[in-house]
DNA sequence: ACCTGAACACCGTTCAAGT
DNA sequence: ACCTGAACACCGTTCAAGT
């Protein structure tokens, strides 16, 4: 079933079909779903196939990944107060993360970000910031801060409910409570800016 | 070189050698040089000779990140003011593990940890933050987020000088000083204690 | 109980074709 | 340019032996 093309023949796909592909895969069964080998296969390819349109494993994830970060909403900017506007950027970066399967927080926490959707919501934090006072250097940092916390509640959120020993598992719920919680926290941190 | 036994001989192989060998390859060649085989390989066993000893890979992975966790120092809670000790222990754990190779912070924050160590620096961390006025649902909320934010902090230090885009690559030196002023930020708003 | 041999079902990636 | 065939060098894990 899966060579009834020959050499020669086109299969149709894309660099936007290879990477619908493994969004796929991904919501059907997280990023370790994601091999280039399981993906040819979900297309009816060759695994080399996918090499025609990616250059390795890490680019398709990096640009997937990117993709999800595009689901993140933004605040406008002019119609918030800069707190609410972070609580509300940083959530939505969570929910998006947490939605996605297992393991996809843990990975950008490894990896980082740098696709296209990665900088706009750099540039929309940095302006948030700047309404609560901070700039520069400080700037900088609180981003930086903002965004490990997020991504590490989001990775710690979808870690596998393991099952070694005792202890009350948190609930989904409870989770992104004491996120939000905790976002809190660092936000009133920032701002009261002590050294 | 791999075969000088026969199928009935000892290898001398026991839990400890296997961890220590698995330790040796974490710290030459990072988490992922971890692997099953390639650690028969550095024992001179057979690949399958490691199942004799260790449940599977997920276990003995669990095993020598809690004995990592023995490394982090703790404060003695009676001599030292919450807010520094909170301090202390959690720039202790990022050392640690920054110290060990890439992508060990982000298997953690991933799986989460509940080994014997684990549960030790969990309890340190719950004196030190009654004596900051935080107990029941708020100690543990608190105690949540400072152990997501540092496991964090640690992934994104280890993570790979991604060559991909322009950005200032951030030194290891600026990563750390930037974790200490975010965890500053977090204890402030965590004693300020507002909802 | 501890180990080997052999096998199963996978990986990512490359290289030489074919149209 | 896009795809297949075939191969290389790996994985984790299991099952049936042997002492």
């Amino acid at each position: 079933m899966t060579s009834r093309r020959q050499p020669g023949q086109r299969a149709g796909l894309t660099r936007q079909v290879v990477l619908v592909g493994a969004h796929e895969l991904l919501v059907s069964g997280g990023l370790d779903a994601i091999t280039v080998r399981g993906l040819a296969r979900h297309l009816g390819v060759a695994p080399n196939a996918i090499y025609s349109h990616v250059a390795d494993r890490g680019a398709l994830l990096d640009d997937l990944l990117d993709d999800l970060l595009g689901e993140i909403t933004e605040p406008d900017p002019d119609e918030v107060e800069p707190d609410a506007g972070l609580i509300t950027i940083m959530d939505s970066t969570y929910r998006v993360l947490t939605a996605h399967a297992t393991s996809v927080p843990a990975y950008l926490a490894q990896q980082g970000a740098r696709g296209d959707n990665a900088m706009r919501l750099g540039k929309s934090m940095e302006g948030l910031l700047a309404m609560a006072g901070l700039t520069g250097a400080d700037a900088r940092e609180a981003r930086r801060v903002l965004i490990i916390y997020t991504i590490g509640a989001a990775a710690f959120a979808t870690a596998e409910p393991v099952t070694q020993r005792d202890g009350p598992r948190i609930s989904r719920d409870e989770a992104h409570r004491n996120f939000v919680r905790g976002l809190k926290w660092l936000i009133t941190g920032i701002v009261a800016n002590n050294v």
